[in-house]
DNA sequence: TCGTCTCTTTAGAAAGTCTTCAGATTATCT
DNA sequence: AGATAATCTGAAGACTTTCTAAAGAGACGA
């Protein structure tokens, strides 16, 4: 039986050209061209590898990487990832986020083939995933600073609570999921009950008030209604304009505390 | 115990031989000439399968396929149409008419035993469901996102109720064939009782709503009268100009949403 | 002991979701 | 064409989940 591969490439000429001679060489090949159909074909199909280019549009190379080898349907299939970028940083930044392999565009066929056989009977060698769950501490705007409890938030360090800090850290990991609140209890607070949602909301509340520009209409801490809350950062272009917004956000927060501090005090 | 099949010909030459060789195959065979014929048999014997020529004296295949869903007695039988006819325009019909598969003739005959046993097999583990359910989260302008309860349809995501989305998910689950409301009920509901249709009614709606371009005339969500829902997704060269369509459909709907919104702050 | 900080709890308001119903519309059968 | 049954429509009501704000409980250092 043929291995499958699935190939997760925006462009339609390169992804005509890999997929052709993929299946030129023997291989089934499924296609998908973002990181969304990506991810939902990755778990229909359960391929035996997956070819996965760093630029895509909807969800990027990186962070599907790093959500299939968290999902433990997904977390054993080897990842080979392609790139136009030829930078060291890339590389490692690849390496790191959970990939198996590298390779930079523009690249021959024909190595593409050699590699893609290597990973294939290496896995088949090691089945277990050797790959190690790699802590997700900065993404995007966000910074964690574990020793502080504090993160940097779009070029400004925000002071936080221990479990305010859990609980984003909590997130993060699983950014662009929705995360359940049983979920959260457990990695969190340590307990399984089912109750005690309440807690929950208001430390999301709190994070809210800290991160948002508007906490009534978040952006980034989304709530999924019946189901959990989820983390949802900008990156590259997506970042342009939030800066100023979070600026002044910052700016208006200050001077309410200011006027709350002089309340008191003046009454 | 013999699997039972209905078979509703009116060729005295294709019903012996048809029949033959599914005896042969292992399977017990009742023969019916004409349409009221079959009708009265499938009631009588209550078939796991049905046989229906499309071309029939009496009552023709198609009607017959459509009252015999409507019957709630017969309404589970899987039913494989037979036809001289090949054109498309037939294969669509034939399935909206309630069928669960089609077979133009001249067909091989091993060809439509294959076809009887993986019918038979599928209807099998339908309601238990368990074994190998390669679910389908993606297909065509469609995909599925189950952490978010999200549906990314032509470039756009969509945000689903909890209920939405399992409906969506059933439908694509069968994309192509009819699903009898039953079967909704029990998949997505979870219980087997025949009333509480009009909930299904008022959910698929819903649906129409924020995935149709004019939700009063569907072309993806389809109702097959007295029979179901049907899901009809296109592929390949069929989505050429759709996504125009889909972008102006979306621009005007939210036209709509702000002068709604608009309205209670005027009045 | 007090004040401060953090976390939890509570109660009412708001928003979102599901079901139900009556009347209009449409499809099918005779 | 007329009668019958199935489906659609719009909106109202019941219900659940989430938000908001504020008060109470513990911990800890001054």
């Amino acid at each position: 039986m043929k291995p499958c591969i699935l190939l997760i490439e925006d462009d339609k000429d390169m992804r005509d050209l890999v997929s052709g001679h993929l299946e030129h060489s023997g291989f089934d090949v499924q296609r998908a061209e973002d990181g969304i159909k990506g991810q939902a074909l990755a778990l229909q199909y359960s391929p035996d590898l997956i070819l996965l280019d760093l630029m895509l549009p909807k969800v990027d190379g990186l962070t599907l990487c790093q959500r299939l080898r968290r999902d433990e349907r997904t977390a054993g299939i080897p990842i080979l990832m392609l790139t136009a970028l030829g930078g060291t940083k890339d590389k490692v930044t690849g390496f790191n986020s959970g990939a198996d392999d590298y390779l930079t565009k523009p690249f021959d066929l024909e190595e593409l083939v050699v590699r893609v056989k290597a990973l294939l009977r290496r896995i088949d060698r090691a089945p277990i995933g050797s790959s190690t769950h790699q802590e997700i501490l900065s993404y995007g705007p966000l910074t964690l600073v574990p020793e502080r409890f504090e993160a940097i938030w779009f070029d400004g360090p925000v002071r936080l609570t221990h479990l305010e800090f859990e609980l984003l850290h909590c997130l993060l990991q699983r950014h662009g999921q929705t995360v359940s609140p049983s979920l959260i209890l457990k990695e969190v607070w340590g307990y399984e009950p089912d109750d005690d949602i309440e807690t929950i909301r208001v430390h999301v509340r709190h994070l809210r008030t800290k991160l948002e520009p508007d906490p009534r209409k978040p952006r980034f801490i989304k709530t999924v209604y019946g189901a959990g809350y989820c983390l949802e950062l900008p990156t590259g272009g997506q970042l342009e304009g939030l800066h100023d917004v979070l600026a002044q956000a910052r700016l208006e927060r200050e001077k309410k505390k200011e006027a709350h501090q002089q309340e008191p005090a003046s009454a």
